[in-house]
DNA sequence: TAATATTTTGGTTAATTAGACAAATGCAAA
DNA sequence: TTTGCATTTGTCTAATTAACCAAAATATTA
């Protein structure tokens, strides 16, 4: 691919959503999201330990801008990623933290 | 890898790396840095159309991150990627962006 | 030394973002 | 319908960021 390419909108596009993905709370959320694991807002604010309107506020970020999708399923609302291989970015970056 | 592992530390500076990354000018300007590829200033504000001194910004804050390295070489100082595997973010959001 | 080319830094203003809280909405069971 | 749990939305202030311009710093050449 060719990177050159890619018009205004898909370089914006591109760096909205790593914005999203660029916040210690919501790197550790998709974290949690790995192979294709659905988890409740609840859940994650308890696994978290941060509020759970701020979980809400994050999720709502990462959906926005195309990163997570969410299902409803009664009361509960289940967030889990909308690409697979977003899982990547995350584990890509990481390894450069740790070597 | 389990990103539950990750210290806030690293979290922190995982985000600080994608932050810096999350601007359509430094996706493109990674987009040219590829396969170990060198390149000044000079070239990026002339392949990019940016202004000389906002190309010199951008490229401080992707060096800042831990994204970029520079070497001076007389008059010119070249940028490169810190992490070949870098480019494969900018790949992965890349490939979100078209399909 | 002086002049030129390249790059970095600093100052400014406008725009965006984070985090907290409160209020409102949606859903399910009694 | 009323109650309670789960989630979303709105509002606010503080902090961060972007882009431009001008000035300073670094290195080469005359």
């Amino acid at each position: 691919m060719d990177f050159k390419d890619l018009t205004t909108e898909q370089l914006e596009e591109a760096a909205n959503m790593l914005k999203a993905i660029a916040h210690p709370m919501r790197i550790a959320i998709l974290g949690y999201l790995e192979d294709g694991k659905k988890l409740t807002v609840t859940e994650i604010h308890e696994l978290l330990k941060i509020e759970q309107s701020t979980t809400s506020h994050h999720l709502g970020i990462l959906k926005d801008k195309g990163v997570l999708c969410s299902k409803r399923e009664g009361k509960n609302t289940y967030y889990f990623l909308k690409h697979a291989n977003l899982s990547n970015i995350v584990n890509c970056v990481s390894k450069c933290t740790m070597g």
